[in-house]
DNA sequence: TATGATTGGTCAACATAGCTGACATAATTG
DNA sequence: CAATTATGTCAGCTATGTTGACCAATCATA
């Protein structure tokens, strides 16, 4: 990136997408519109990198520990989450192949972690749910991640949360942004 | 999660890390400290999942186009955000074992993307820096994330980047959050 | 009711990107 | 000189994604 070798105390800024079209002054004010320096949209990248694979890591040692992975994490996650969802719900939600769904599910099935049922509705769904180990697990899991995040939140206080929800919505791609607005009544969006 | 299972509008808590020991009061308050409730926790978590795919997808697909990965696009950042860095000091960042950095190292080297000088001082070092061609690559890559974050953080507004960098900080590792609290002069932290 | 679409599953093969373990070379440091 | 450090390499394993080709059961509808 050429702007990025610019000479010293250069600021260059992002050439797009400007909201009200008033330049940022000075430095330093905490609403000002100068967080579009290229410095502060590096900084958001690497925290979102740095971010999410420490909040990942502790649930994937323990997972490791069983035999299992990140990718039945998320099924388990999300199963936990709507019990009785069928398989092409969570294959629309984890946007993988249901060739790669199988295997883990399989696997999470074998092992007595998730069960299916057939649906009443339509009987071709196999509806999925926990078994009791299942939920123990999720329990776990989820309880790991949560605490981290109740520490973050409770450090940073209800304003800064409702930043990083705002921010991190408007980061989705619009499909599933508007995926979620129906799940969270109060979604901030 | 047995908790989960609760009836109809319960609304339970993450058993620690309160700081104030004050209760959250009535609802939907801005700054009240009424975010710990276990669906906003969870929400956390998705948005973490969801943004995190979203933030990586744009770029993805262009590598995939050029037969690179993520994991080259993760070298190819890094060292383009600090030309001249040793082979180490990329270890460090990016948390892999050597044998698969030297996979996607090598390959980058091979390829003209990125070239390495023997260090001065040290005459064991090979310092890493971008090729023009890797530098077009890089600009090509960073300015589709910088993009997407420009447009969320001009849509929210500085106070929510504010907020949004706060917690995101308080996510990581100790460790990690000290590493980067030295890189960003003016870190929120 | 016959046909076509949907839901879910399977087999096979492949790619990426992580891992461990065992060595090797060159340069630095004590 | 000996130990340590920085880097690289070979070999093999694992997890998790991908395509493509099928198949069976069920549902929806002309």
């Amino acid at each position: 990136m050429s702007p990025e070798n610019t000479p010293t105390g250069n600021v260059p800024r992002v050439k797009s997408a400007s909201i009200s079209g008033s330049a940022p002054q000075s430095s330093s004010g905490p609403l000002k519109g100068l967080y579009l320096r290229k410095q502060d949209l590096r900084r958001g990248i690497e925290l979102m990198f740095f971010a999410y694979r420490d909040f990942t890591g502790e649930a994937d040692q323990m997972l490791s520990n069983l035999d299992l992975g990140r990718a039945h994490h998320r099924v388990i996650y999300f199963v936990g989450r709507q019990p009785g969802m069928s398989v092409s719900d969570l294959l629309a939600i984890l946007k993988i192949t249901k060739q790669s769904l199988s295997r883990v599910l399989s696997h999470l099935i074998n092992t007595g972690y998730i069960q299916q049922t057939q649906g009443a509705r339509d009987k071709r769904q196999r509806l999925l749910s926990l078994t009791k180990k299942g939920e123990a697990l999720e329990a776990k899991l989820t309880d790991l991640q949560c605490r981290r995040f109740a520490a973050a939140y409770s450090a940073r206080g209800g304003a800064a949360v409702d930043g990083f929800v705002k921010v991190l919505s408007s980061l989705l791609d619009d499909e599933i942004r508007s995926a979620l607005r129906q799940q969270y009544p109060d979604h901030i969006d």
